[in-house]
DNA sequence: CACGACTCCTGCTGGC
DNA sequence: TGCCAGCAGGAGTCGT
């Protein structure tokens, strides 16, 4: 489910319920998710305070200390990952692989597919990215950095396709699937057109789309959460307004052309041959 | 270095 | 109705 929007709302959600919590304990039913979960957990977790619940591209860091522990908790929710808050004492179900046991409640994490990620990085909150899977994260898109000088330059050498170029998680990160074509036919750019053939000017659309269609879907899932973490991106708000993604053989929106799918390494890609070229 | 194919895993859908 | 191939929002690794 998650790319970047969805991991921002899900980081809202969780910020105002876990900051200053007390974690009392820990649960590990399945350890192995796409790497194994660290058994040390167990011991470092419980006693630890909450200071902040941030997020790099598609990853959560949960920041958290007690006398003699200091680290942060790396959360990646993979393809079919979500966390929520659960009472304390719900059994958890088939696929419920991690709990955070806090005094009122349980922040459980459910991976039916099992891509996702649980792991400690020590040290104090600027340390989280140094981990290996974070040090190599490309830019932010909603950051200042995120520029078309940029990305004209970034992507000089990239002679792919941009579509799957821009789901390359170390250029810029939390673009997946469908924000990728979403985005792209916001800028009315052809997912096939190479990379690095695509002039200044086109970047120039590219660059705001890409910022607005991650800027709305937060929006749309922000205005949803209450007292349980958004998770099933799939259903969710955004995609009903999506223009082009899940829509093979429909009219376009803009044009009323029928909207195409196609495969770029490995991943479906949906376009409007009549208003992206 | 850049790129595509392959891989991990479970569940659901669509076609027969 | 049941079965099975194919596909699903990610991304690391490996071979070219």
């Amino acid at each position: 489910m998650p790319e970047l929007p969805e991991v921002e709302v899900c980081r809202r959600g969780l910020a105002p319920e876990l900051e200053g919590a007390l974690i009392e304990a820990v649960e590990i039913r399945a350890p192995k998710l796409r790497h194994e979960i660290p058994h040390a957990l167990l011991e470092l977790l419980p006693g630890c305070r909450i200071s902040a619940v941030r997020r790099r591209g598609k990853y959560l860091l949960i920041d958290c200390s007690r006398a003699g522990v200091e680290g942060s908790l790396i959360i990646h929710l993979g393809m079919s990952g979500n966390l929520r808050f659960v009472p304390r004492h719900l059994p958890p179900g088939k696929h419920d692989h991690f709990d955070l046991v806090m005094a009122g409640q349980i922040l459980r994490l459910a991976d039916p597919r099992r891509f996702g990620v649980v792991l400690w990085q020590p040290g104090p909150p600027a340390a989280a990215e140094q981990h290996p899977l974070l040090a190599t994260q490309g830019l932010e898109p909603l950051s200042d950095a995120f520029t078309v000088d940029w990305i004209h330059a970034a992507i000089a050498k990239r002679s792919g396709p941009i579509k799957p170029t821009l789901m390359d998680s170390h250029l810029v990160v939390g673009i997946g699937n469908i924000y990728a074509s979403e985005s792209l036919f916001r800028a009315g750019i052809s997912p096939l057109r190479a990379a690095n053939r695509i002039s200044r000017t086109r970047y120039a659309r590219l660059v705001p789309a890409i910022r607005e269609t991650l800027s709305d879907a937060i929006a749309a899932g922000g205005s949803s959460i209450r007292d349980y973490v958004h998770s099933d991106g799939g259903a969710g708000c955004f995609q009903i307004q999506a223009g082009v993604y899940d829509r093979a053989g429909l009219p376009c929106l803009r044009c009323g052309g029928l909207v195409r799918q196609i495969r770029q390494a490995g991943r479906s890609t949906y376009y409007c041959p009549g208003c992206q070229h």
